[in-house]
RNA sequence: GGGUGCUUAGCUCAGUUGGUUAGAGCGUCGCCCUUACAAGGCGAAGGUCGCGGGUUCGAAUCCCUCAGCACCCA
């Protein structure tokens, strides 16, 4: 067995073992529990999110397999329309050709061929996480299936009339061309300009003076509105200006809409451009003229001037022509919020368009009430509270997009622009009675992507087909998602599901964090701060990633920061630390906050972690020489050290099933990196090292140190399997002959069972009392600079004829771990010594040469503060009658125990201060 | 403007229903290559729990004010 931890080896072989024995397998038999995986994006690369996220999920899964469960973990990956159509557009534009160029039909197999060519990246690299999913049921959005469910619900809710088809304002996206959700809308400030223009009155006497940041946007404008309590306007309400540029004139109107405070008071109405001014437009039946192109020119209804222009160029001109007719006042540097693109990151204009839409609210109204009845669980259950806010003010669902690549709307229009909807040409044929001579032309466009994934957890069951794994996993038992999709995804799956299948898609929702940089950043390739998963586990050079981190930008001129400040934060690159380090830094950092700050500091501890388990395995294993096979559990004579670890062990998974079973998997990793390192391998190992290198230790207590050494380790690596999977299993399969397990993984072995008959007080009481001792020579060692390795002779005191009978009975151990030469009963005169206290014993270690009588004044006098302070504050808690009146009598017991157990330790402890400083004044 | 959170050691974070001396990792300091592990061992230092008030015998924990920060929605 190698003498060091290296992941790289054991994690290649182990997965394709699992994965080629089908160890993933729903097995279709004994109590479901289902995890859907939120689709990745086909064509897209695993990053830190998807990582931490399939590390709790596979937590999940490998702990409830462990227990028994029929265990389906459904995979799958999503055709992510318009984040895909972009990479192929972008692919052909580098070619010099375009989507247009060669057609919709051409374009689509290029799609195709895409996915073909990069589909597997993705897959790939959750297999190097380690993730348990069940392959064989691997599914994709636009596979037949899925589509036929999607057909399905567009068609039901068509005819339920909860699809409509309408002209609305949307969020349009003018490089992409296509209409975007709101959920798809970045809003940030950004640094722009506000234009006070003039607006003559069309009587001549005079002028309003209007604000704003899109001048452009004047071509369109129908109204200038006031606020009808506004004094200054009051008069003006009802009266005409000339809008310039256009030669039209527009109506002053008055509208609460208006803030008086803002700007001159005076708001341009631009229905056909603006979402407040849509609402004030439609209240006012003003006209809705739309000016710009679907690429955001100036379009016809603009003046001759400007027609074809680009916004930005148009822009330009308006304020060059009202300058020069002297009708722009002001110009002042304003920041407003401007509306981006997820994906293209361009400026959004809402836009004038038919869109078909979901009426939400029906839908909206059972899947409120799902979560407030406790049908949905949210882990944590505040952001119950989110969803709320969002179904409460849930506006209608824009589902059309303008793109090519994604299930086309499966409506069909007749010359006279009727539409038709239904699951076919040939249906629509059929049941609308349109012969062979009527032209039919289906609708251009696409579903928005969430529509797919929001039928995600039936339709990949087989929905509307009523199959058996439907009957069997659905609903499922918890989806495992970020905050960020409540909206986009987790509330539309409740809708969709409780309206197809008349049941909840899942029981519980458990939101973890996102993961942020170590400065709390959120991780972007623009911001350059992007840490791949698998440059963590492999590692990866500096140059070889500062060449990742600035190829491919958006913005190329970042390249210079984003190198820079990858090299002053990685002046080495990435160490490779392995999956299971990353893994067990995921669960660590999982806490209950909303940000996860990634610190390359924490996996560093965590690949350590994982070396200071595959060392205690390497010393269990090497002290088995004498045996040949499996061990029988309640082999040899149990010391206390035996009893006490496997106290301890019980306690330790009780703490993990509860973390597990409440999503805690920090205080699950917490646990057991604290018995792992601080239990098992700082005391129970060297307390066995008592036993197994003393030559004249009993076979007995020998081979129950064995057994123990042996099926504690077990346990704890089963215990860490759901975190960790791949050491456990090297470990565990290096263990397995002599642990009598028969499992041949061990993801299939037994989850540890925890009894409390496994709880042993007195074990328990008397290694603490040891550990007291053991501390408290190590502290006068390590105060007094006497070498660890020096033998020291103890003069003890017994405190009470029990403590008197634990050394008798720990001598051996504590001789061992203290590295004490001898333990000898001090008489009723001591030499001059450093003193501890161990419970009410009095621990001296005679001065001799060895002790600065100095130094162990100071280091008594340090203790006695501490000493006297909590006494002090004991004494005062209870001096107080209300205290003892009031607070419960086991409160008030304890206190007074420790108040005595405080004046005994002061007594002792000012007592051997004294002799000291005695002899130091002597000296 | 509406909403949701956060503020605990130098850094990143735990802290269950209020109850001994508020914990961990990393970092820092001292001693040690003690045959499982220097990716290690042993020991130590370090916090008026954002501020102010209230409830209570008792508050990091419950309530209120304020400050700062973050996110979501408009």
């Amino acid at each position: 067995m190698p003498k060091a931890y290296e992941p790289g080896a054991i994690e290649s072989h182990w997965y394709s073992i699992w994965e080629a024995r089908g160890d993933f397998s729903a097995r279709l038999g004994g109590e479901p529990y289902c995890i859907m995986l939120p689709p990745p994006n086909v064509t897209g690369s695993l990053h830190m999110g998807h990582a931490f996220q399939d590390t709790l999920m596979d937590a999940l899964v490998r702990w409830q397999r462990m227990q028994g469960r029929d265990v389906l973990w459904q995979c799958g990956t999503d055709h992510a329309g318009i984040a895909t159509q972009m990479v192929v557009e972008r692919r052909l534009a580098a070619e010099g050709r375009s989507r247009e160029g060669i057609g919709r039909d051409a374009f689509v197999d290029a799609v195709w061929a895409w996915k073909a060519e990069s589909g597997g990246t993705i897959t790939r690299q959750l297999r190097r996480l380690g993730t348990s999913m069940d392959w064989s049921r691997e599914r994709f959005t636009l596979d037949d299936g899925l589509s036929d469910a999607v057909t399905e619900v567009f068609v039901r809710l068509y005819e339920e009339g909860l699809i409509y088809r309408g002209k609305r304002l949307v969020n349009w996206d003018p490089v992409l061309r296509t209409a975007i959700s709101d959920l798809e809308v970045i809003a940030e400030e950004e640094q722009g300009h506000l234009w006070h223009i003039q607006y003559p009155l069309a009587n001549g006497n005079g002028h309003v003076v209007v604000a704003t940041t899109r001048p452009e946007t004047l071509l369109g404008d129908a109204a200038v509105a006031v606020h009808p309590d506004d004094d200054r306007y009051r008069a003006l309400i009802g009266a005409r200006v000339v809008l310039p540029l256009t030669g039209r004139t527009i109506p002053i109107i008055a509208d609460d809409y208006v803030d008086p405070a803002f700007g001159s008071g005076c708001v341009k109405i631009t229905p056909a451009h603006d979402f407040n001014d849509y609402a004030v437009g439609q209240r006012h039946g003003l006209p809705r003229i739309n000016v710009l192109t679907p690429d955001a020119r100036i379009n016809d209804n603009g003046p001759a001037a400007y027609r074809g222009l680009d916004r930005y160029e148009a822009r330009k001109l308006i304020l060059a022509d009202l300058e020069a007719r002297g009708l722009l006042l002001r110009t002042d540097a304003h920041q407003l919020m401007v509306p981006r693109g997820d994906r293209s990151g361009a400026v959004l204009e809402p836009y004038l368009t038919d869109q078909w839409y979901v009426s939400i609210a029906p839908l909206a109204e059972p899947a409120l009430a799902a979560v407030q009845d406790g049908r949905i669980r949210f882990v944590p259950e505040n952001w119950s509270k989110t969803y709320y806010e969002w179904m409460n003010n849930i506006q209608d669902w824009c589902i059309s997009r303008q793109l090519w690549w994604g299930h086309r709307i499966p409506a069909w229009y007749d010359e006279q622009k009727r539409v038709y909807v239904g699951r076919s040409e040939a249906e629509v044929r059929a049941r609308h009675g349109l012969g062979p001579g009527v032209t039919l032309r289906q609708d251009e466009d696409v579903l928005d992507t969430w529509f797919s994934s929001a039928l995600w957890p039936f339709s990949t069951l087989g929905w509307p087909e009523k199959t058996p794994e439907l009957a069997r996993y659905y609903p499922t038992s918890v989806l495992v998602t970020g905050f960020d999709i409540i909206f986009f995804w987790v509330a539309r799956m409740v809708m969709f599901g409780l309206k197809f299948t008349g049941d909840v898609p899942f029981r519980e929702v458990y939101i973890h964090g996102l993961v942020r940089d170590a400065e709390g950043q959120k991780m972007s390739k623009s911001r350059g701060n992007v840490l791949d998963p698998l440059d963590i586990i492999d590692g990866i050079d500096v140059e070889a990633l500062v060449a990742k981190r600035t190829s491919g930008l958006m913005r190329p001129q970042d390249a210079p920061r984003i190198e820079a400040a990858t090299r002053r934060q990685f002046p080495d690159g990435i160490p490779s630390f392995g999956t299971d380090a990353l893994r067990f830094t995921f669960a660590a950092l999982a806490t209950q906050g909303r940000d996860v700050r990634f610190d390359l500091g924490r996996i560093e501890g965590n690949r350590n972690f994982c070396n200071k388990l595959w060392n205690a395995t390497r010393f269990v294993l090497g002290g088995l020489a004498n045996l040949d096979g499996p061990i029988a559990a309640e082999s040899g004579t149990a010391g206390l050290p035996e009893r006490w670890i496997r106290s301890r062990l019980a306690a330790v998974t009780r703490e993990v099933n509860t973390a597990f079973g409440t999503y805690r998997f920090d205080l699950a990793a917490q646990a057991l990196y604290e018995f792992t390192w601080n239990e098992y391998c700082d005391w129970y190992l060297e307390l066995s090292k008592t036993v197994l290198q003393d030559p004249a230790a009993s076979p007995q207590a020998r081979l129950a140190t064995q057994a123990t050494l042996i099926q504690v380790l077990d346990s704890l690596l089963r215990l860490l399997h759901p975190l960790m999977p791949f050491i456990t299993e090297e470990l565990w399969q290096r263990l397995r002959p002599l642990t009598g397990q028969v499992a041949d993984s061990i993801q299939h072995a037994p989850w540890p069972a925890f009894s409390t008959s496994d709880a042993d007080e007195e074990a328990e009481q008397r290694i603490a009392w040891l550990k007291d001792f053991v501390l408290g020579v190590r502290r006068i060692r390590g105060e007094m600079n006497i070498p660890p390795g020096k033998p020291l002779t103890l003069l003890f005191r017994a405190g009470s004829s029990e403590e008197s009978a634990w050394l008798l009975e720990l001598r051996p151990w504590i001789m061992h771990l203290a590295r004490l030469a001898a333990i000898e009963i001090a008489g009723a005169t001591v030499p001059e010594s450093a003193t501890a206290l161990a419970g009410q014993s009095t621990l001296l270690i005679p001065l001799a040469d060895l002790i600065d009588p100095e130094a162990e004044v100071k280091r008594l006098t340090k203790e006695l503060d501490r000493l006297t302070g909590d006494r002090d504050r004991t004494e005062a808690k209870l001096a107080n009658a209300s205290f003892v009146e009031r607070a419960p009598a086991d409160v008030v017991a304890r206190e007074r125990e420790r108040l005595g157990e405080l004046h005994a330790a002061i007594g002792r402890l000012t007592e051997q201060r004294e002799r000291i400083a005695a002899l130091r004044g002597a000296d």
